[in-house]
Formats: C-alpha cells, structure tokens, sequence
DNA sequence: CCTCCACCGGAAAGCCGGGTCA
DNA sequence: TGACCCGGCTTTCCGGTGGAGG
C-alpha cells in the first residue's frame, strides 16, 4: 500500500486494527523504516506513539521536530504551529507519512480535530503530499470520528488477526534461541506457553512474558532446565501481578466496597448478596469516617468489578427472597484482602 | 394463581473539577 | 476574568421482575 511513496507520489491512508500483542506495531515501525531506506530521504516516514504522546499540541511538535521545526514543547498558539507544520512539510519533497500509533486513546481524549487538519492538509500543499497511518486496537474507534475524516482515514483497512498457537510457538522457538542456551527448554514448554497465550487472544506479548518469567523462575530455583512447572507458576505469577496492578489503581470507594467482600466471603465462603456487600460497606465506611455512597452507586460499583475481571457476579431469583445477585471473588480473596488492608484501615476491625 | 421480597437497572438531574471563549 | 460548557461521578426516583411460599 506505501510502495507509491517511494516515487514521492502519495499512498492512500491507511487504518490498523488489531489485538494487542498482534504485531501492529512492530510491523508497523519496521515497515517505515524500511521505506525511509527504499526512498532514499525523498520521502519521509515518521512514527508517533499517541498513548504517550497524546495531545493534539504534542503529537504537532513530535511530527514537526521530525521535519526538522523545533516547536517548545509547550507556548505556541495552535495556529503558529499549524504554519511551523506547513512549512516543514513543504521542504520535503515527496510525500510524507505519519503513523499515529494507539490513535484511539488520543482521539478519546483530544478528539478528532487534528486529524481532521491533517486529512485535509493536503488541500494547501503543492508538491508534497501527507498519508497517515493510524493504529488502534479498538475497532470500533471510528465511530465518533467526524464523518469526512472517518472516510479518507479509512481508504484502506488492515485487520491483524490474532496469532494461532502454532504462530506463537514459531515466534516463541525464534526467540528461544537467542535467550535460552541450548537443551535447557524443555520440551513442551514453548508449546505450553504458547497455547496458554493462545486462549488469551493470540496475545505474542504474553508468550514472550510468559517464556521469560519461567526462566527466571527457573534460574532463581537454580534448576539448569525450565520445565512445565515453571510455565504454571510463571502464569500464576503474571495473573497475580495483573490483579494487583488493577486492584492499585481503583477508586476508592471501588477498593472498599472489595475489601468488604473479601471480609465477608472470608467468613463465609458462600456466595455474598448485594445486600450484604452494601451493610458491610457501610460499617467500613463509617469507620474510617467516610461518607458512604448509595446502594444503587453501590450497585454500579459491582458491575464494574465484574466487568474489570476481579469477581463474578450473577443475577439470580430467590424467590420470597428477592432478586439480588450472588458475588464472589475469582480467585485469591486473601490476596486482594490483605492487599487492601493496608490501605482500609478501620478504627474498629472487630465491629464487623 | 397471586403476592411480595430484595434487589436490578433506566432516566434524569445535581455536583464538581477542568477547560474554553469572548 | 467571568460566563459558559463538558464529562464523569453520584443521588433520587421509580418501574420492573422470577419464583418461593401461601
């Protein structure tokens, strides 16, 4: 689709979609530069992560400091740097193309109107010409773009399909040989590895974090060879990291209400009802002296958890009894427990 | 067959921090 | 600088509901 570029004509613009740990973009980035060499400096390619990069002002001074205008990083009117962008362009002399990397999270969060600018950037230009490349693993990102820009952004659609675990074990026996010296895999460790990664939306991250977290199990036992064992505890591990790294980062009020249910399924391994859920909070709330949100808020909270992965919550009819759901933690509630412990401290812990 | 429990979940409005614009 | 807007979070209000028990 870019080849056009190596003669300085302009290709069409081109949109990515794909899963996580698809490949977007690796071969993204390794698809430009080669095209930067096949060109011969007569085109440019130019490549910007928007999940850190991720305002309009920035993703400008990033493409603009690649074209050779230093923009401060913060003080310009956007005009200024609209016209500081033009004129970097005009110096190239053929077209130029600029991947916009996770453009998803930077259109959610700065909207669409640079990319509106830059669809239509071409308009004023006489012998260079601007393609993009976005890439998003969302797929349904196009949604609320702006109907024009929706439509040239999308002159071409690639969909990464996620790998299969035969792809993944290539991949997986490619870097084994490099990190791993010889005849200390096991011999169903990559195939493990890459079936567990598989069930997980052919993520090649995963399996790549997967094989090297066993490793380092391995060295740390101070066994010479990695076997399946140590995939199952390295998967373990890398679930266990996951939940802690989102339990950290929740709302407060998100954090007490799990921390109550941890307490109650604590006590009681049975399902837990919303009911019992919000009395619990509540006593927790008070205290640490904070005021508590509403049943219905509470309610919400749940769902969210559910969504988030952390516990499992079902509708079910009881009958005289109501309609409530049963909630439970997936998996290691003492985890989550004590993890959150440090962090609730109730003046009274044996109220409840 | 009816009741009524104990919530669910939609709608709408208020609050608040942050940003925009003249 | 103040008027205004926006989106996320929360409350208020309320209609809806499957089935155990009468």
């Amino acid at each position: 689709i870019l080849s056009p570029a190596i003669y300085g004509e302009a290709p069409s613009n081109i949109l990515i979609y794909g899963k996580s740990g698809t490949g977007k973009t690796a071969i993204c980035r390794h698809v430009i530069n080669e095209l930067e060499k096949a060109c011969n400096g007569r085109s440019r390619a130019i490549y910007v992560n928007c999940e850190i990069t991720n305002t309009s002002y920035r993703v400008l001074q990033k493409i603009c400091g690649a074209l050779g205008e230093n923009i401060p990083f913060t003080g310009w009117p956007t005009d200024k740097v609209y016209s500081a962008l033009l004129s970097g362009i005009k110096k190239v002399n053929g077209s130029i193309v600029i991947a916009l990397d996770e453009i998803d999270r930077f259109v959610r969060k700065d909207g669409d109107k640079l990319l509106y600018a830059l669809t239509r950037i071409n308009n004023e230009l006489e012998n260079a010409r601007v393609s993009i490349i976005g890439i998003s693993n969302d797929l349904r990102f196009t949604e609320n773009l702006d109907a024009r820009v929706k439509s040239t952004l999308s002159e071409e659609v690639v969909i990464f399909k996620p790998y299969t675990a035969k792809q993944l074990e290539d991949i997986l026996y490619e870097r084994a040989k490099i990190a791993f010296m010889e005849n200390v895999l096991d011999e169903y460790v990559i195939p493990l590895c890459a079936a567990y990664a598989a069930k997980e939306h052919g993520d090649a991250r995963k399996a790549l974090d997967l094989l090297r977290v066993s490793g380092e199990i391995a060295v740390r036992q101070n066994t010479s060879r990695v076997e399946e064992k140590h995939v199952k505890l390295a998967k373990e591990r890398i679930e266990k990291d996951s939940i802690v790294e989102v339990v950290k980062s929740l709302p407060l009020h998100a954090k007490i209400v799990l921390y109550a249910l941890a307490r109650h399924q604590e006590k009681r391994d049975k399902f837990v009802t919303t009911g019992n859920v919000y009395a619990v909070y509540r006593t927790l709330c008070a205290g640490i002296g904070l005021e508590s949100l509403t049943q219905r808020r509470v309610s919400d909270l749940i769902s969210e958890l559910e969504l988030l992965g952390i516990i499992k919550a079902n509708i079910v009819n009881r009958g005289r009894y109501g309609r409530t759901r049963e909630i439970k933690i997936e998996g290691d509630y003492k985890l989550i427990k004590d993890m959150l412990s440090y962090e609730i401290k109730p003046k009274s812990l044996e109220s409840y």
